[in-house]
RNA sequence: CGGGGCGUGGCGCAGCCCGGUAGCGCACCUGCUUUGGGAGCAGGGUGUCGGAGGUUCAAAUCCUCUCGCCCCGACCA
């Protein structure tokens, strides 16, 4: 294409709203621009970028043999209400109402509606195992979207879901999708790694994420230095540590006033004891009238997702000042375990192998000294529920767990029964038994992996596209469009690299030099081909690799069948 | 939802405290010169100062309300 005709409208400033680089150059490269909160404008730049994304998603997906469907965005309320979910998803589902007053929601995803479409048209094991998918767009009303397409409210979705017969088939239909999206983001030039994560609102039995490294990432995630376990923090599991071979004599219970030392760090510096000494307690509640306390070393951090799960809560937040008085007897900040009665108390493993160690005594202003398990108190039960820390052991193997951060663009879980059965949802199988179909469900952020690809690939001056993903493979930059011989020369190279199928963008703008070469630089094509007068004297034109910035020069009359080389290798 | 900040030409901002003709840089349009890393000169267009209400002779500026956007938080007891 030419770009006088096409509409990259580059920026030379940074925008004040951009943070991340993806942003920033997303929007300086002219690739997309913001409607609403959350909300984008894909513009041809950026619209190519997510064309490409998504039709290496669809050739993966259908050579792992799913089949590409279209749903609606616009999903009635009671297909929400049949699988419960219209009351548990909370805001982020976006509802209305039509006009004749019936709920409505915008879809976050589509669970619900495929089910439905299965149920109602399959119903022997004859037809299953099958997998159905789309690319569409979501709508999620996030607390808080940012990131430009990282975390938008609505965002390009492929989802797919698979339906069997049995476990064995299920396990399958995982796995194909599993290979499938490594070779999607290996094709799309992504350095990536697939986690053991949490199910969150999807729900279901067992899951991976694929993350894409990148320090701007927002998940953190665990990876053993000596076997493949890896897991987002959510979920990540923590070898036991071994207790001390010799714990020290245990000492008499004491309370001791700490006035006004409520945090772990305040009430350790005012003792003079190291934080891995105390135990913090957490009082928990689920919203429903139910309270826990979770006990965690004072150097440790509650993982409430860990604690959730094990709970079996459908929500937890931290208690309020109220429930903290009324179940502990004291105010928040000087809440202990010893005593403490009448809720569910889970501790960590760690908070086993303190000895004499800090507590809140459950009255205002006052701590514990020398609490010591099992002689001052007895958890109902030990349990792992904290967040992993960098240098935790594996939970796999004898290995070290490192912290990372990771931006997660794939996501792929085995539901099991959860809608099939709530929506009924089933097959007759040889033996003429009717069984609710196994399902899983497979998700890929089509907007979100363009921009973790800028995050990986890009320097001072913009982005460096990965060749499969790029808006375009090659630019032809012909320096002054004035020279009738420079413009020749580049419209002859243009039309050969079109007619050998390569997607080519001739900068044909009458504009200085420098200025093609900045816009150049910040849209990232691959490979620039500059023609000048200088070079075309030698019979010359420049080849320039943007990401490793290495010129090559070649002679004119063999200039497309160098660049056609360079892009097949 | 809590805290902080910001809405002034397409973009980035100044002006606001202390009310008195709406400015700067970039971009855009015209002409000439220039032409291998965001050119120079000359001329030009561009704004309901986010919106509504109020105070005032007079409001971008002060007051009230409202909408939008950005950042931090919404575990650290």
């Amino acid at each position: 294409m030419r770009y006088s005709k096409l509409l990259i409208p580059t920026l030379k400033e940074d925008p004040a709203e951009a943070e991340v680089v993806s942003h920033k150059f997303m929007l300086r490269a002219g690739m997309i621009r913001k409607l609403a909160a959350g909300i984008y404008t894909y513009l041809p730049l950026g619209y190519r970028v997510i064309r490409k994304v998504e039709n290496i998603i669809r050739e993966e997906m259908d050579r792992a043999g799913a089949q590409e469907l279209l749903m609606p965005a616009v999903q009635p309320a009671t297909l929400w209400q049949e699988s419960g979910r219209w009351e548990h998803y909370g805001r982020e589902l976006l509802r209305f109402k039509d006009r004749k007053d019936t709920d409505f929601c915008i879809g976050p995803t589509h669970e619900e509606i495929i089910t439905d479409l299965v149920r109602m048209n399959v119903r022997s094991y004859r037809e299953l195992p099958i997998n159905l998918y789309q690319i569409q767009t979501k709508f999620r009303d996030e607390i808080r979207p940012r990131f430009g397409l990282m975390r938008g409210r609505e965002f390009i979705m492929k989802d797919a879901y698979s339906f069997d017969r049995d476990e064995a088939g299920v396990d399958e239909s995982y796995q194909k999708m599993y290979k499938a999206y490594c070779r999607i983001f290996e094709r799309c030039g992504l350095k990536f790694r697939a986690v053991e994560a949490d199910t969150g609102t999807i729900g279901g039995s067992f899951s991976h994420e694929f993350m894409v490294m990148a320090d701007t990432g927002e998940d953190t995630i665990a990876c053993c230095d000596t076997c493949s376990y890896a897991a987002n923090t959510e979920r990540a599991e923590i070898r036991e540590a071994k207790t001390p071979a010799s714990p020290g004599p245990e000492a008499a219970l004491e309370e001791i006033a700490t006035p006004g030392r409520k945090s772990v760090e305040d009430v350790a510096v005012f003792l003079h004891v190291p934080p891995e000494r105390l135990i913090k307690t957490l009082i928990v509640m689920d919203g429903k009238g139910h309270a826990a306390a979770a006990l965690v070393r004072g150097d440790h951090e509650l993982n409430e997702i860990k604690l959730k799960n094990h709970l079996g809560w459908a929500s937890i937040e931290m208690a309020d000042e109220e429930t903290v008085r009324k179940v502990t007897g004291g105010p928040s900040g000087f809440s202990g375990p010893v005593g403490l009665k009448g809720i569910p108390v889970v501790a960590d493993p760690a908070v086993k192998s303190i000895s004499n160690a800090v507590a809140g005594a459950n009255r205002q202003d006052m701590h514990l000294c020398n609490v010591n398990v099992p002689r001052d108190f007895r958890p109902d039960e030990f349990k792992d529920i904290r967040i992993v820390k960098d240098g935790d052991g594996c939970p796999r193997c004898s290995g070290t767990l490192h912290l990372s951060r990771g931006i997660e663009v794939g996501h792929v879980f085995k539901l099991g029964t959860k809608y099939s059965e709530s929506m009924g949802a089933t097959f007759l199988d040889e033996d003429g038994k009717s069984k609710p179909m196994i399902m899983g469900c497979y998700g890929i952020g089509v907007g979100r992996t363009a921009a973790a690809a800028i995050e990986q690939n890009n320097d001072q001056n913009g982005i460096c596209w990965p060749l499969p993903i790029a808006p375009f493979s090659v630019l032809v930059l012909p320096l002054n469009v004035k020279s009738e011989e420079v413009r020749g020369a580049a419209e002859k190279i243009y039309e050969e690299l079109n007619s050998s199928g390569i997607d080519t963008l001739l900068d044909d703008r009458d504009e200085r030099a420098g200025f093609k070469f900045k816009d150049a630089d910040l849209i990232g094509i691959p490979l620039r081909v500059v023609i000048g007068d200088k070079g075309l004297k030698d019979g010359i034109v420049e080849i320039k690799e943007r990401k490793s910035g290495e010129v090559t020069k070649v002679p004119l009359a063999n200039a497309t069948e160098s660049i056609l080389k360079m892009i097949r290798k």
